[in-house]
DNA sequence: GCATATTTTGAAACCGCTTTGACAATTCAA
DNA sequence: TTGAATTGTCAAAGCGGTTTCAAAATATGC
């Protein structure tokens, strides 16, 4: 049923129509009503295409999500930010359209839906240390905001981050403190903005105390279980093997508990473990006491905050960008304690 | 740039230009290559809403998910499904659109997908056992696929499911025959048909054997590795511990292992573990070895199939539906054992 | 060279909604 | 009672494409 038809049954004129159930002050109180009534009897719903059309907006919200970071991997963080996302999209009235593409074709992505009209402002995932796309989409009119942010100085640009540096400052700096000297850092892939933070956090504290992150205990690679077992088990296995490890993910430190236990030890008393954990809804860090010591942030929250701050964007595009960084928690958990001898 | 200016740089009339675009026959080669040409230099795509307008086909396909399947949680299977489906969905030109809504407003959000006409088809997620969606989809015009299925006799709909009963009954046959006795089922909540399939299986299992499912060594919820931890402790501290879990999911498992090890057993020596694995690409189960015996299916190739199927009903909905039940593997890992004694 | 068949191109009518500007209908002040 | 101000409603013009139907241009047959 379109507007026509349903304005006809109601012996009204399409305009009346649509401006009552548009919520516009120029129809009657009881008129509106009456609408309102018969839109819900009748199961009229304006056709969002053709407002769209007619408003210039697309009502829509754009994320790219490279299918593969390097492989077949999807981030699992992602479906949490999606969950925060999409409430404040739902409760705005905005349909979130998503595009899984190839890694590498992001790019194209982003153009396709900015220049088909698809959507009013796109949201931009997992920065690279060299971005080519914040560039891209400022020559774009299209409004848009970055979960994490690229090291760019030219362009003022909207995002949402946490403190990455400090957060894996912090988190080493307590392993020092426990009296740990071989600290191994498992991180993300280090072409990824967050990934090259974390590790400057932690070369930095390290430097503080005359020490320096050995190669041999440091990977960068893929966050997966099978990373984490993987990478952990050979450094526990090899000389000078660690008695602390930082590691970059929560899935990942699931792999190097594996790992430790793999190894004959007992995580906690023989290795420490620092995780970063992002707070997924599925993976719980424990309930009462927390199993990893962890700094941590909501990555739904971000999510939830993207959204508002696209939605401003949206509304008012002149206003300066808006710039968040975010403190984590760092929460004491069962997997550290002081180093062993 | 609309179609008019364009056309207007090109001398051509709209009509020919969307022609040689849009790949019909009746434009002469050189002309279609000038034209695709120019659309390049000029960045010119046309508009998609318009497009989608004067077709009355949405290009889009819609995803509902429950923000909360009953917490906050996000079902982290979503993300790899996901990306399965949207490699079909860009190779076909199709958007995907996301709704996130609490649990319970599902079918007012796929209503509202329909009825707005956003969308040219739905893939519902997570049938319960008695799904009101699947009677109401069918009202309307909208060709769906579900993934997983629901028991209703009285609808032909289209399906892309995994044998949980015999996988699970296959897993429970094989800690059976190593001697297992005392068996727990940690399963998913019992409200989603998967979940009662599943229990089904390993009640088959049981009775076959003059056994039966204990309800102390029975729990149905969330599948998180919180509630697979909690459970399973309660279990091995409680009287007539179990000598062996089925688990319905990886991560749960996770949370079932770290119980092991809190209880002072050992996996696959003391206490074996067969779990339900959805092969999640960071998630991967081992590598050589699986470190969990399993039974599996890939998430992701159900998410390809069910966007396959959907793409077909789409171009031909007056097809027979498309009803698939695929066998799952099952996999040898290091986490069982014989029963102790 | 002309009539006819075949390509190629174009004008105009949609698709279903929003919104501008105009017109009734009502209210209010004098 | 009249004229102005205020409401409430409507006709029609977009929005930016696709597609039908007709016309122009080219090719073919005799």
């Amino acid at each position: 049923m379109n507007l026509k038809e349903f304005s006809d049954i109601l012996g009204l004129s399409p305009t009346t129509v649509s401006r009552a159930l548009g919520g516009y002050p120029e129809v009657k109180e009881s008129t509106r009503r009456r609408v309102h009534e018969a839109a819900r009897t009748h199961g009229y719903r304006p056709n969002r295409r053709a407002a769209s059309l007619a408003t210039g907006r697309a009502m829509a919200i754009g994320h790219v999500i490279p299918t593969a970071f390097n492989h077949e991997m999807v981030n699992p963080i992602f479906a949490d930010f999606i969950a925060g996302a999409g409430d404040v999209y739902a409760r705005n009235g905005y349909d979130m359209v998503l595009s899984v593409v190839p890694d590498g074709d992001e790019a194209r992505a982003y153009r396709n839906l900015a220049d088909a009209g698809s959507v009013d402002g796109l949201i931009v995932h997992g920065p690279r240390t060299d971005d080519p796309r914040i560039a891209m989409l400022e020559a774009n009119a299209l409004p848009y905001v970055v979960h994490g942010r690229a090291p760019i100085d030219t362009i003022a640009y909207s995002y949402v981050d946490i403190d990455n540096l400090r957060a894996f400052r912090r988190a080493t700096d307590l392993l020092l403190d426990l009296g740990h000297r071989r600290i191994a850092l498992l991180n993300g892939l280090e072409t990824m903005d967050f990934a090259r933070r974390r590790r400057d956090g932690v070369v930095q504290a390290l430097t503080a105390r005359g020490l320096s992150l050995q190669p041999h205990l440091h990977t960068t690679s893929e966050m997966t279980e099978h990373m984490g077992h993987e990478g952990a088990l050979r450094m526990l296995r090899g000389d000078g093997p660690p008695t602390a490890f930082v590691v970059s993910s929560h899935i990942m430190a699931i792999g190097v508990r594996r790992a430790i236990g793999d190894a004959g030890l007992t995580m906690g008393r023989d290795v420490s473990v620092v995780i970063h954990d992002d707070m997924l809804s599925y993976l719980a860090n424990g309930s009462t006491v927390p199993v990893f010591t962890a700094t941590r942030s909501s990555v739904r929250a971000a999510g939830r905050r993207c959204a508002e701050v696209l939605m401003e964007r949206i509304n008012d595009n002149s206003t300066p960008p808006v710039q968040e960084v975010w403190e984590c928690d760092l929460v004491l958990g069962a997997s550290t304690g002081p180093a062993p001898q």
